[in-house]
DNA sequence: CAAGTTACCTGACGGC
DNA sequence: TGCCGTCAGGTAACTT
């Protein structure tokens, strides 16, 4: 669930209340995640150090320490953090909770474990991190994600376009909803070949998938206001998708019946009309 | 090297 | 009512 937006509103929703704070204790369930959870190396490494800041990278949320550890959090595809009241009941799925010092709790909540908690230990988490987002694409905000940097990383991939953005070695923090909503926002067919974008659609594209972010972040930002006890608060915000999951009905643009169908093993959703499979647009 | 497939996991939902 | 199959999507390891 969560992609590159999602992660960005949590991330920025939890600053205010975790930076500057300092870990008294660490609680996980035992059961296992994605990787498993170090929790000896963790309890040493946080308990008693001070969270320097949080940030973003791809989907992955970056926490520092003082003393120079870095915890590392995926949401996978149901994680959710939040802050807590001490001592509250826990929800189910709740994984991991890092008692802060002024009796709040952030907690690590994930039904299906697809989500991961790496601790990168003091001594050496600069290497460590490097070396995590060393294969990392760009951030699609940055600089370096050009239309020219895509329009050669696409030049001999017959790849359909939509795998190729969701590729996380090319560029960061799109997934599957927003790899549909820019390609229909682009009028994009999703299975055309990636290298037979032209440099204008690539502009066109990069510019949409900014937007589509964006304003994604933006509907999000809006529940940062009441952002603790976040957690549970599921779904996609009040962003409207104009395509992904409607499928049979009528598109926005032209009233066409929206197709859906799979690519790369992903429910794909387009518009016949708008999105034309030959390139000659 | 590119690209396709599978494993990991739970809950929701539809069919019977 | 409940059982079963299917689907959902992020990532990386694996196969082709």
């Amino acid at each position: 669930m969560p992609e590159l937006p999602e992660v960005e509103v949590i991330c920025r929703g939890l600053q205010e209340h975790i930076v500057g704070k300092r870990i008294t204790a660490i609680y996980s369930s035992g059961k296992r995640l994605r990787l498993p959870l170090e929790r000896e190396s963790m309890h040493r490494e946080l308990v008693g150090q001070r969270i320097l800041n949080l940030s973003r990278r791809a989907k992955y949320l970056c926490m520092e320490l003082e003393n120079g550890a870095f915890l590392i959090i995926h949401l996978g595809m149901t994680g959710n953090m939040g802050i807590f009241a001490n001592g509250s009941v826990l929800k189910k799925h709740d994984h991991v909770c890092w008692t802060l010092e002024n009796k709040t709790e952030l907690r690590f909540n994930d039904t299906r474990r697809f989500g991961a908690v790496q601790l990168l230990a003091a001594k050496d988490a600069k290497a460590q991190k490097k070396a995590l987002f060393a294969a990392t694409g760009p951030e699609p905000f940055s600089r370096t994600c050009s239309t020219s940097y895509l329009k050669e990383r696409a030049a001999r991939r017959k790849q359909a376009v939509k795998c190729f953005i969701m590729d996380s070695h090319v560029i960061a923090g799109i997934g599957n909803i927003y790899a549909n909503e820019s390609l229909f926002r682009s009028g994009i067919h999703p299975t055309r070949p990636a290298s037979t974008l032209s440099e204008k659609e690539w502009k066109r594209l990069l510019t949409i998938i900014r937007k589509t972010l964006r304003h994604a972040i933006e509907c999000g930002g809006s529940t940062i206001s009441d952002f603790v006890d976040a957690s549970g608060k599921g779904g996609y915000f009040q962003m409207n998708f104009q395509i992904y999951g409607k499928a049979g009905e009528q598109c926005s643009q032209c009233r066409e019946i929206i197709q859906k169908t799979t690519i790369g093993g992903r429910a794909s959703f387009f518009c016949p009309a708008c999105q034309q499979e030959d390139q000659s647009r």
